[in-house]
DNA sequence: TTACTATGTGAGCATATAGTCACATAGCGG
DNA sequence: CCGCTATGTGACTATATGCTCACATAGTAA
């Protein structure tokens, strides 16, 4: 097994950090479809527009997003390709969880 | 598009954040190796015993591990079984801002 | 019983994070 | 130039997180 350096950690740590949001998962989600400006992004997740702004600076310090000008306009858009398969795992891992209690529920009622 | 929960969106936010520590990440690596009691851990992640048990106490919140007791000792062993493809994902994301990097430093030196 | 070991946890502190409001700035159209 | 729109950010508050120390508890062994 490689021996990982604690940098490595801490980057990795750093990562899940920023994506560990209910508010930046849905950005996530919504720039998986395509850059998407700010003015756009916020009324999608239903968050203040100035929230909605200091999420997008903490992707964009992960580089989990990049973004660019255009005229008035930032556009975003997601940096990171595996973030789907990142998030699709996670998802698994709820339904199993739920999946558990289900048998458990079913468990009792015998 | 299937419209996704706020709960949906928490709960993964929820095992992120979880996730997002380099101690607990060091934690899930060795738990990988098969199931360890406290008294294992603490030294291989050289952190202090009682911080490690807080630590694995919020990776069993999150249900990411689970434990067992046997005498004095209580070993804990992963239960999100996508828990590796999850890290070496983000490892690749991590690669790939490096070598985006090493590029940009290639271009100046010319 | 007593002493010891492995583990968990309350209390306290320092720091980080999230959210809001108000204001600053940059680019646009007239 | 002015006024408008899109965005970012400083300042503040509230809450969460991480860490340490000391103490509590449960099981073991003599």
């Amino acid at each position: 097994m490689v021996k990982k350096s604690n940098e490595l950690y801490e980057k990795q740590a750093e990562i899940l950090k920023a994506l560990a949001h209910p508010i930046r998962l849905k950005i996530i989600e919504l720039l998986a479809s395509g850059e998407k400006c700010v003015c756009e992004i916020f009324p999608a997740v239903k968050a203040e527009r100035s929230n909605v702004s200091r999420h997008l600076a903490s992707l964009l310090r992960a580089e989990i997003v990049a973004c660019r000008k255009e005229g008035l306009k930032v556009f975003y858009n997601l940096k990171i390709s595996c973030a789907n398969s990142f998030l699709s795992c996670c998802e698994k891992a709820i339904k199993q969880q739920i999946d558990s209690r289900i048998k458990i529920l079913k468990g009792c009622k015998k």
